[in-house]
RNA sequence: CGGGAUGUAGCGUAGCCCGGUUAUCGCGCCUGGUUUGGGACCAGGAGGUCGCAAGUUCGAAUCUUGCCAUCCCGACCA
């Protein structure tokens, strides 16, 4: 028992911590703030983002690179948007040290260095892109334009966590540019859908797709959409956004179109998101006591082989064994790893590769073989079998289908006993406190009410879901009249 | 930036109140060997600016002051 893990029941944000830490993810760096992400770790991210950027593509979207710097006058141009991440930037503000004359071996920032204009390590790329944009755009015919950008972005938070807030973050942001306000909220609609697709159908995390209420807009926004998945202590996460941003940047840098019939037109924009953040949902949607659940689909390893030894004359017997198992798996197009490293025994590779979150475990030895069977585990259910090796292959490609939808329905039948509704104060309260979670009710539509709310109870309306059933009620905390219930919960 | 707590080996820790040989223990690490069906065992070994600085003292991990860092609770947030 090295790495007993601490429970969920015990403390849950070191159950987390352990899970990130532990599990290989990611750890804490020197820098404050930061987060080292492990090979682990990024070989999830890189699984996630291939299948993402398959999706954009498909959506007819293209990669670009924009710089990381942002002059501060670029920076302040669209005023709400500025406004908004005024208070996490990190500024470049000199561009050269020399030798400190009193201090031997230090260094200083050169005084004779000092930009002329600050320069913005970006927080969000809009002002930059639309600068671009601007030169890119004169026709109609120069629209859509549809592009996307995987970075990295620095918003110097007060408190971090790992993968949910961390100073600096990867992620994608796509930019888009149309010629008319209905084709710009189709694609930021679509883009949603991409989201919550993906989320559900590779990250097997049910999320609900809506509406963010002004007060919890992205600065610059008109309209901001969301996907919001739940945790397992009952905590939303806002675990993707796809913005509608009316012709407000466009306005701010000037970006105009001729259209058809010869007439200037300031442009439609979008703009929609996912970081690293997804990792954190994906690891407190799905982990248990013993460790992550790695969804197979994005899982880097999708499964394990332990061979157990007993004695040397049986290696090569195993190793042989497990040569034909890999190649027949490989040809399915399924991630195996080979566990024969000599500096652990069985009983801990078993638990380490839980501690993984591995789907599949597939342990052979001399028994099983005399046999012609393996030991199939699986990570989800922990439930182990003796599978035949005639069909292996194709059966484990199943098996990893099953687990993907397992733990997806697991997932989704969580966050529906965890969704509720209340239609009066006190069960409002008590539904927060006593069964966490969603709580859908009625709310007078005004922002006072929300922010009271807030204060009162540190809920936050998460969304209004799309195609919202209306229906009259009145608002839990005020009693005024309301057409449609709202999406409430504490949240990440 | 306000309130609270904590800094001892890669990790987790004892010692501190009440100053006194060579700083404790577990995990991990290295070497050799035996092992391998749920986190192996034996033998040997390496690893420390006790957060930093100053002070008190014959003597400081221990007492005092200052600083730094981290964590938790707020405010902020993908």
């Amino acid at each position: 028992m090295a790495k007993a893990l601490t429970t969920r029941a015990e403390d849950y944000s070191q159950w987390y911590n352990d899970l990130v830490i532990k599990g290989g993810l990611a750890d804490y760096s020197a820098v404050r703030g930061c987060m080292v992400i492990k090979p682990y770790g990024y070989a999830l991210w890189e699984n996630m983002r291939d299948q993402l950027d398959k999706m954009f593509k498909e959506t007819g979207h293209v990669n670009a690179y924009f710089p990381l710097f942002v002059p501060k006058s670029l920076f302040e141009a669209e005023e709400k948007n500025a406004e908004g991440f005024a208070k996490e930037c990190a500024i470049v503000t000199h561009y050269r040290l020399k030798n400190d004359p009193d201090n031997k071996g230090k260094l200083i920032v050169d005084p004779d260095a000092k930009l002329e204009e600050e320069l913005i390590i970006r927080p969000t790329s809009e002002a930059i892109i639309w600068n671009t944009y601007k030169g890119w755009i004169q026709s109609y015919r120069d629209l859509p334009l549809l592009i996307n950008q995987w970075a990295n972005v620095v918003r110097w938070e007060m408190r971090t966590r790992l993968f949910l807030r961390t100073a600096e973050f990867l992620w994608q942001e796509g930019h888009t540019a149309h010629a008319t306000r209905q084709e710009a909220v189709d694609e930021t609609l679509q883009m949603l859908d991409v989201y919550a697709t993906f989320a559900e159908e590779y990250m097997a995390v049910p999320v609900i797709k809506g509406v963010k209420t002004p007060a919890e807009r992205f600065a610059g926004a008109e309209d901001t959409y969301c996907i919001e998945a739940l945790m397992q202590d009952g905590k939303a996460l806002q675990a993707g956004t796809s913005h509608f941003l009316g012709q407000n940047f466009a306005k701010a840098f000037d970006v105009q179109f001729m259209n058809k019939e010869n007439k200037l037109e300031y442009v439609w924009a979008t703009s929609w998101g996912v970081s690293t953040r997804l990792i954190g949902a994906l690891i407190m949607a799905h982990s248990d006591d013993e460790g992550l659940v790695m969804p197979p689909r994005i899982a880097p390893m999708q499964v394990v082989i332990v061979p157990i030894y007993k004695g040397e004359e049986s290696k090569p017997v195993i190793d042989g064994k497990a040569d034909e198992v890999i190649s027949e798996l490989k040809a399915l197009g399924i991630r195996v790893k080979y566990d024969n490293s000599d500096n652990a025994r069985p009983g801990w590779k078993f638990a380490e590769h839980e501690l993984k979150g591995v789907p599949v475990r597939i342990a052979m030895g001399m028994r099983d073989i005399e046999n012609n069977v393996v030991e199939l585990a699986r990570r989800d259910t922990k439930e182990k079998q003796s599978i035949s090796l005639e069909g292996l292959a194709g059966y484990v490609k199943d098996l990893l289908e099953e687990i993907q939808v397992n733990i997806y329905n697991k997932a989704l039948a969580f966050r529906t006993a965890h969704t509720s509704k209340a239609d009066s104060w006190d069960e409002f309260v008590k539904l927060l406190d006593e069964k966490t979670g969603f709580i859908s009710a009625h709310w007078d539509g005004s922002a006072e009410t929300e922010e009271e709310i807030k204060e009162k109870t540190k809920a936050t309306i998460r969304c209004i879901p799309l195609h919202n059933p209306q229906e009259d009620g009145a608002c839990i905390l005020t009693g005024k009249p309301s057409k449609q219930r709202v999406l409430f919960a504490r949240a990440y």
